[in-house]
DNA sequence: TTTGCTTATGATAGCGTTATCACGATTTTT
DNA sequence: AAAAATCGTGATAACGCTATCATAAGCAAA
């Protein structure tokens, strides 16, 4: 099937913006001043501390702003106030389904209190992350969110240096650098093991990357099999090191079903895995979860969708981002945060595929 | 079942991180010149055009930059130089499947060449967007990335009168306000009633949200309808307000199945509205395509792996953010782009579900 | 030798805001 | 009525960097 184009005059000629260096004079607060007739200070007090201008002065100044188009030049403000309104966020990938959500927490709450956002992914490598971490510092941002508690000597130097709120989200530790939310990855791991022994499975793997890639990941991994050891269970490990997807989550099940035949129930790293698994189980007429149970992570939306529905671990994420904006916001005005580390919690969703 | 959080000491103390009014002074680069024995200019030039300073000199002045861990203040340089390294971005929503792979085409490019991405979501509401722009506009961005090219008459002055690239993408206009790159939903329409009725459907839907929510879903449908009646064959729409997904598309088919239950075919918005659908029909043990036929759009990675896989329209989208970064980052060197207005075309990509 | 041309470096003046202090004009208190 | 406090406004000096011009040193050309 071909591409398909719009047939007709494709492209157009030249750009039609002229170069910027021979634009006219950007409209700057002198000019707001001059056309109303008053000080520079008190059209900065009129746009950010209106109160502190008298009613009639304040509607002349807004007029004027209006009729002239001027749009404050917030990195010559950030530079004079020292606060740039600006919050840097680290995640490894937009490429994957947790990271959305937490973004979208963070976005339902900082952008309306003036805060930009800057993003930055360092693609899960750990040596990116310095320089990535260097280069968001650079914008002196109000306070740092980073995905994760790893972190090299380097990173957890810069941060701590940056005399900024900085606030760990998506996994928990005992020394966070200022800030932490999220949930133990440990504790995950115990409680699936539990959960699917419990349920009487006999033969449990987990599936998802391993090493780097996906240190949470690994912890749970970890936990899990420690847990199964413990009882005395069969444990099986497949891993790719491929960025996670829904086609992976089937190689790992073809995989799986060839080395390890015996397998009764499958923990995976998360839910586009876990789905593309049950997808794979569907076209190999594969019972779930009768010839074998299925667990996902993560509850996203797909999780409860297919059919089976996909017995997963609920994750608070979009929370997570919105409590991590909140708890920023409040120490950025000043407000005590009594606990420096909160440890948001994760349930397991029993659906149809166990 | 029980949200689960560790036991033991859940939130420690009081942040660690002092007060950042009392921090010390921030290193800046009069003090690496200082301890350098250089002037300020020598710094800066040894670190944004290394090639200007001799080989001995900027040695001494890289380690020292090193060893008083001295970050550039970006915000001072961008008011200095007059430009901020920054580009804006405005999408809809991130809580959709199309503008991540998009986004990631823009950051495979822009942060390695020193831009930082400033990205706006408007959630879908046209007002929001001329907030956004102007907030955005406050950063000084050297171009500005825009999803769409229905915008108001207001927003298209302030980004004309911004005086810098901008670039429209996902969709194509005639009348650009510099740059575009997308392709023809009109076209999409077209070819897939095309498609459908080419094939023997008869009876043939279109399944989606109408309206602000999304503007370019509307132009396909309206194409579709219009290629349909042509063709005097029955078509049919359903439609739904709330934001895109797998459980809205269920909830389509099934309003789909109950109002119109000679439909044999159905074109939805998205792919994850038909996968949502197929999974519905599975669940009712319809047969697809036999019963009816699945057609989604975008090819995300889910309509490849579902059973039946989906028929789908390929769109390119991450090959749509790196083509819309590569032009800005050429026009921002100067050099001059010879179209400004790219037809990228689209696929229909036909897999089990037709 | 003198003149001119490079090349490497530095001094200085902004960039467009906001913090701060100063100053009248009011209002409140004594 | 005088003194004190409050309020609204503006002048000025940063904020930390880079553009620009000036200068010194080195070297080639005349």
């Amino acid at each position: 099937m071909a591409t398909i184009r719009t047939k007709s005059k494709s492209s157009s000629g030249q750009a039609q913006i002229p170069n910027p260096s021979l634009s006219v004079k950007r409209i700057t607060i002198v000019e707001v001043a001059k056309a109303a007739r008053v000080g520079t200070m008190t059209v900065s007090r009129a746009l950010n501390r209106p109160e502190m201008v008298s009613a009639d002065l304040r509607k002349r100044i807004l007029k004027t702003v209006e009729d002239l188009g001027y749009i404050p030049n917030r990195v010559a403000g950030g530079l004079a106030s020292g606060t740039a309104k600006a919050i840097s966020v680290i995640v490894p990938t937009l490429n994957h389904p947790v990271y959305v959500p937490f973004l979208e927490g963070l976005y339902s709450l900082l952008p309306q209190e003036g805060y930009q956002i800057l993003l930055g992914t360092n693609e899960y490598q750990l040596d990116a992350e310095e320089n990535l971490i260097a280069t968001l510092l650079g914008w002196q941002p109000d306070a740092i969110v980073i995905a994760g508690v790893d972190h090299s000597l380097r990173t957890r130097n810069m941060l701590a240096q940056a005399r900024v709120p900085v606030i760990e989200i998506m996994d928990l530790t005992e020394v966070p650098i200022d800030m932490n939310i999220g949930f133990s990855h440990e504790q995950v791991g115990i409680a699936t093991a539990n959960f699917l022994a419990d349920r009487g499975y006999r033969h449990i793997a987990y599936a998802g990357m391993l090493s780097q890639l996906d240190l949470r990941g690994a912890k749970r991994m970890k936990s899990f099999v420690t847990t199964l050891k413990r009882r005395k269970l069969g444990h099986y490990i497949v891993s790719n090191d491929k960025p996670s997807s829904i086609g992976v989550g089937k190689t790992l099940m073809v995989d799986l079903l060839e080395k390890h035949p015996q397998v009764d129930a499958v923990f995976f790293a998360n839910d586009d895995l876990a789905a593309g698994a049950l997808f794979e189980c569907q076209r190999r007429k594969i019972r779930v979860p009768k010839d074998i149970a299925i667990v996902g992570f993560n509850d996203s939306e797909i999780a409860s969708q297919v059919n089976p529905a996909l017995t997963t671990v609920s994750t608070p994420r979009f929370e997570m981002g919105r409590l991590a904006a909140d708890m920023l916001l409040r120490r950025l005005r000043g407000t005590r945060v009594d606990s420096a580390r909160i440890d948001i919690g994760f349930r397991i969703v029993e659906r149809e595929s166990t």
